[in-house]
DNA sequence: CAGAATCCGAGTCGATACTG
DNA sequence: CAGTATCGACTCGGATTCTG
């Protein structure tokens, strides 16, 4: 629709969309959910029980936020009781890759993190 | 495929310090300050020219919790006017290669992102 | 130049209660 | 099971002012 769409696009200008983009990934469960269903598919409650502490208000909101930017796709089935699964789409496929990989930093170096803010700390 | 999960730290788990880690990543202005210092040291007004739109006062609170991360290294020059450079540590750099691969995602997928969202919200 | 300190509105998040 | 609705606490972050 917008046809000025740059191709440039970059985060490290005011107005890009790319920044709410970054938010995104930035909030506090986005990455943890899409890692979630790196495996799969996962029906609500799956994922609700893999990220621990994630209230249903805030899980939801998630998911409905990657839904609508296309990272994850909702499939409801007409069953009693409901059932619900979530997917990586393809294009969240390809942001999962990344993803990990910060999610394997933070396993290998939060020791390295943690050392460094104990000296911080006692100085 | 289940992953393996042979590391100590899970930020899947509810109490674990990688998930204030991943908070710091992913707060408004982290990924960009590590990204305006990948390609050397940068004084603070680079950096604030270089990160569009980011206060004085976050740029100081951003650098100061990733100092205390030991993932970037301050130096004051004791000199009128006073200069004082910003740099990646070892640790930073680390970081900074993952994060390169988010940002990259934005910058390429971005267009994708926006088509989704308007799909959306047209139905 | 590089920052410290303060104020304060906007948004985030969690707890709780309710529904098909 | 898989949500929705609402409320209040809390935090984030911008604007402003001041300093060595």
């Amino acid at each position: 629709m917008t046809l000025e769409r740059t191709l440039a696009f970059d985060p490290y200008a005011r107005e890009c969309p790319t920044r709410e983009l970054l938010n995104r990934i930035g909030d506090r469960w986005t990455v943890l959910v899409i890692g979630a269903l790196r495996d799969g598919p996962r029906r609500f409650s799956e994922i609700a029980r893999r990220v621990e502490g994630v209230s249903q208000k805030m899980l939801t909101q998630t998911l409905r936020a990657l839904e609508r930017d296309g990272l994850v796709s909702r499939t409801a089935y007409p069953e009693v009781p409901p059932r619900v699964e979530y997917a990586l789409t393809e294009l969240g496929t390809t942001l999962q890759e990344p993803l990990q990989a910060i999610e394997e930093w933070a396993r290998t170096h939060m020791d390295r993190v943690l050392e460094a803010r104990e000296r911080a700390d006692a100085a």
